[in-house]
DNA sequence: ACCGGCAATCAACACGAGTTGAGGAGTTCA
DNA sequence: TGAACTCCTCAACTCGTGTTGATTGCCGGT
């Protein structure tokens, strides 16, 4: 149906392999009575090259893919349009697939996208299951995001989690809280063990002991759960960390519902910074991923390796800030 | 560097041809011997046949594409997940591209669908553009949602976004409010002014005159800066009907900067029922558009004229419920 | 007149798979 | 014994592109 590189040629009365000359500024001169005739009949036969034989010849697709977890999460939605515009801007296109932690569905995925020969991998807090590094060991470039093995043989991208996560805490603290409660994630996940470890930090160097973290999924309904279980137990806490926005949204409704007041009562703080949570009552404290920076890097990094196959991998560590709403008790203005 | 069919087949000494038989079943029988050998030597070296390669010779991709206006806004991102998780049942790689309702960005997204041949598109509240059209005129299965041009080539699925927002606001009359303003979107979108249509419809039947909606840009930040515009108008409604679940999270944000409370001063109904809903404080009372039916729908439509090329386009209607919510004046169970 | 060199062009191959027409080996039937 | 037929196998073509070795025509130099 769409015209082919030979029906320009005929059209314009040469042969296939002037046509790509033109196009794509050949290693040869062309005449420019032939060029003229060529770019007129690309014109009215709005001939496109097809991307599938470009991409068997060349073995290069110019399409990278991305393994997240979810499109639920404001943080990782929001994360998966900052790759995208990224991606678009440089002339890639991007193909997302979501796990849900489920690695059946991670490496059904891993396999597709190597099936498609895709120019480059973005694993999101994906699982570190082996099978992973083993598919990977093709030879395509990848970029890990929010997880960083020690001396791996691929690049990352993480922000300092444990940093973040005491900032954070201890921000609480200073509200003058005692007893902050964390409710956490999959310990599977390294970012989420470094939040921990963050919380924990803050406790301690302020002379508390930490209690354990209460493990849910990174979801509303997880910290929904998770805030009513807590509530349902003996001590009452004066305060809150969860790793993850998504948990401190439903955290904060499960307090509401039971008649505690945040952040009266309880006081909150989250990890993520996402949009969605500057505009809850009260506004979400919450740690700045900076998503736009961590996609920029990224999508850089990337590239870069695609460009160059064989350059060393990169570690980049990005430095998360805390980003103040009214959740934490503090009296942000009101305009 | 992975292994191709021509490696399995000297592996297995044979032909390539017979390789191809037994992964496909292919259309001549393939002795007991030559199978087994073959399959071994498919194990062994861990072929898996290069999509790519395949998509040349048969014009199939096994991949559809999605354009969608944005990442941020959870009605969205639900429905890609839910999109995304009906693709991967059935096989299929989706590609999404956001447009932002920027129309270059739309074009150069719908340009590169085509070049990589892909299966089938999808068009979520894209504009309509005649471009749009003139680009899928090739021949590629469409499904529009939300947009029902009369007498469209194209599949559609959309729901009854009028009645919708007929009952919501009906619902909030119900609670004696007198004068619900509309917070809307941008008009070019057929969904938008099925909705505010809908609003209008309400408030005429019970004798009352709409005034102008506001409309602005489907967003928290839109929802915000035209609640507040509203609040510093002379007029004070005592009620809200928004065409969409984040400009009403960005409404309710203003209206409880300006010191009214919601539902008592201002109660609220919104459109598209997501989950971000249900764990605000309040939590609102929306239309829900049950974005799951519609991507089972759209995708089963979408595979469908994928198989049979030239089945007539068909048009779902699918009718939404209001989920209550506290935002409205309700008094919904506190557990 | 002859040859070298340059500019311009083209035929032909490769990428990796699916598919078909042809043909070899073996069996059955006359 | 030869013909017809079945069962299996393979070489060869196709998809649409990028690239290269070869070829043509022309010009200038000796």
């Amino acid at each position: 149906m769409a015209a082919t590189r030979a029906d320009v040629a005929r059209a314009a009365g040469v042969s296939p392999a002037l046509v790509s000359y033109v196009l794509n500024g050949g290693p040869r001169p062309v005449s420019a009575a032939a060029r003229e005739r060529i770019l007129q009949a690309v014109e009215e036969l709005k001939y496109r090259p097809n991307k599938i034989a470009q991409s068997l010849r060349g073995s290069r697709t110019h399409s990278i893919a991305m393994l997240m977890p979810d499109h639920l999460n404001p943080h990782f939605a929001e994360l998966a349009q900052a790759v995208e515009n990224e991606s678009f801007a440089n002339d890639y296109m991007l193909m997302i697939g979501t796990t849900d932690n489920d690695l059946t569905r991670e490496l059904s995925y891993l396999h597709s996208f190597m099936d498609r020969q895709v120019d480059g991998l973005l694993l999101i807090s994906a699982t570190a299951h082996p099978d992973v590094t083993s598919i990977t060991e093709a030879g395509i470039p990848v970029v890990l995001l929010d997880r960083a093995p020690p001396g791996s043989l691929f690049s990352t991208v993480v922000i300092d989690n444990r940093q973040g996560a005491f900032a954070a805490v201890q921000h609480l603290l200073g509200h003058g809280r005692k007893s902050p409660v964390c409710i956490s994630g999959p310990p599977d996940i390294e970012a989420i063990i470094q939040r921990e470890a963050g919380w924990s930090d803050a406790l301690t160097a302020s002379g508390h002991s930490a209690p354990l973290p209460w493990r849910t999924s990174l979801s509303r309904q997880g910290g929904y759960a998770a805030m009513r279980a807590i509530l349902a137990a003996d001590v009452q806490p004066d305060s809150l960390f969860t790793v993850s926005d998504v948990q401190a949204f439903g955290a904060i409704r499960a307090c509401v519902e039971a008649g505690q007041a945040v952040p009266r009562d309880i006081s909150v703080v989250a990890f993520d910074g996402t949009e969605a949570g500057l505009f809850t009552q009260p506004r979400l404290t919450s740690v700045d991923q900076a998503v736009r920076s961590i996609a920029r890097t990224a999508i850089d990094t990337l590239l870069g390796q695609i460009r160059d196959q064989d350059t060393s991998p990169v570690h980049h560590v990005l430095r998360p800030e805390l980003r103040l709403g009214e959740s934490c008790g503090c009296q942000t203005q009101r305009q």
